[in-house]
DNA sequence: TTGTATGCGTTATCAA
DNA sequence: TTGATAACGCATACAA
């Protein structure tokens, strides 16, 4: 008992006893077993966070400002990986579930009802990440995808782009508020047309860009700019363009999302909208941590906004 | 207990009481207690990933492989980031081993001295990915690296290019590997030059590699084909040729490493090295599940080779 | 096929 | 400041 207190609140012990307790567990190589520990205390150091995919960049950059928030804590990183299904999100809350973390980190705000009546009744504080919305189930880390979609949106109509189309892959909720953000603004300016809108629920690629803009310029050959639902769409939309020499930026303007680092490479490099993944990820964390720890963040929804960055593949204006 | 059993074995139940058991653990919602299963049992699910980035397309390729095996099955994958970090990677082991997992897949042969030590005495299966080498711990999958960059510099020299260079970040083991597989087969042909070796600790980036192609061909003019140590910064390197107004691939060429799916949608399309990143991750837990079934694989390590896959970017035979 | 007794290694509680 | 005792919820071994 002596040991186990020693070992958690080392200052209720006296400095006597620390040190030959130290010692001891020194020599015998003596590590807490942690399944014990969950059972006795009911609860862990396990903080879960399940991501939609772990291959894609933008997640992968998130799970990275969790790791590198995590760093040398006594906190657990627990990854899950639902691959875009709220079945598969589901299976994986109530895995977690059960194991008592102490906290869950996740994505968007499209849980299935199921979820959702598991995380409200939920004995851990909860972060939900990417998005920016109503009624958080505690707290929330994100940023509005319409807003975002909007503001590039018009980037492209102030470049002078009156006949903007878009392209999409893997539609899931956070692609269908970036579609919806630029149907909105495009219709604002009047210059919304259906066909200008090519979307696909395959997964997205660099190649499957360039099929996409293939396809947005054989049904709309009069498309001047198109704004890419990602920035691995955006690359093959430059890369499809070279080939067929239609000239970025003159003729045709190409904006994409997320502000990956290779896009700022390329030639010409590719606008972009910066979104703050390594920050949200950080941040998740940091709230969660301090939260378990008592102290309430200021505010129960953080939104950390985005960045359009304008680049050579829009600069029109002569 | 006739519960405990139920749930885990069903056809050691009789088929009355099973249903029985079904309808309350329905309406109750039950869970079995992990941590309280892991306590009793002295073992758990947990298979433990540790990779040394979440971020590198190529771990994460390896993990969706995992995943994606893993998926529906009563093992549960547990992610460990070791950041490239020998000292992170040994926090890790010895923090999964504190959890008593089934097994641990783990990236490459250089573990530290005491992670080594740990290993060998751990009661669990572990598969090494990543690379082949001799010596297991107890099972392997991958590749060579030396090889894959030995056949991949024979490539260059085959298309002609007789004065190849090299450039490479990170330089973690498998990139010394590769850049060690470049050394030796432009040394047989007696091409090899230090001054058209560029080299750098920084993690690789694709605007890293618009730098140290720069570098490269400031340092040796006369250079006319870069292996790259990854596809990175081989999309760097040509986006930085083509600035230049260097033709690729008559000038000059360029290949890859890993074939990740943009550089065939590169323009030209990016000679590179594939390597089996998703079947990896896959091997390695099917091989780790089926040794926990008492089904030894046929062979310790299983090596997946490569392909050099040519493209544009080193088609220069006229 | 089912049930009983026992213990896994830790922590909460209370007493010394 | 330290220690004794009793859980925590399940699985093992054995008995019925």
């Amino acid at each position: 008992m002596t040991v186990s207190r020693a070992l958690r609140n080392p200052d209720k012990v006296s400095e006597k006893t620390l040190l030959k307790i130290k010692a001891v567990v020194d020599r015998l190589g003596y590590v807490p077993d942690p399944a014990a520990s969950a059972l006795a205390a009911g609860k862990t150091n396990v903080i879960g966070v399940i991501v939609p995919s772990v291959t894609n960049n933008v997640f992968s950059d998130v799970m990275r400002g969790v790791y590198e928030a995590a760093e040398g804590s006594k906190w657990q990183i627990q990854l899950g990986n639902s691959r875009y299904s709220p079945l598969e999100e589901e299976t994986l809350v109530r895995t977690f579930l059960s194991q008592k973390p102490a906290g869950l980190i996740l994505s968007g705000l499209d849980q299935s009802s199921e979820t959702s009546k598991l995380l409200m009744g939920a004995d851990c504080r909860i972060v939900q990440i990417m998005e920016c919305g109503p009624d958080p189930y505690d707290m929330m880390v994100g940023f509005s995808h319409v807003d975002a979609s909007r503001a590039a949106t018009r980037h492209l109509l102030e470049q002078g782009y009156d006949r903007p189309g878009y392209i999409a892959a893997r539609l899931d909720p956070r692609s269908q508020r970036r579609l919806k953000g630029f149907k909105t603004e495009a219709e604002l300016a009047g210059v919304y047309a259906p066909n200008r809108v090519v979307t696909t629920p395959r997964p997205s690629t660099v190649t499957l860009g360039c099929e996409l803009v293939a396809d947005l310029l054989s049904k709309a050959p009069d498309t001047n700019a198109v704004l890419c639902n990602n920035d691995d769409l955006a690359l093959g939309a430059l890369f499809e363009c070279q080939r067929r020499g239609v000239r970025i930026p003159e003729e045709f303007g190409i904006c994409g999302f997320n502000d990956l680092e290779m896009v700022a490479a390329a030639n010409p490099s590719i606008t972009s909208v910066r979104t703050f993944r390594l920050d949200m990820g950080r941040i998740a964390f940091e709230n969660l941590v301090e939260a378990l720890q008592g102290a309430e963040p200021q505010q129960k929804t953080i939104d950390l906004g985005f960045d359009v960055i304008p680049r050579g593949s829009t600069e029109r204006t002569a």
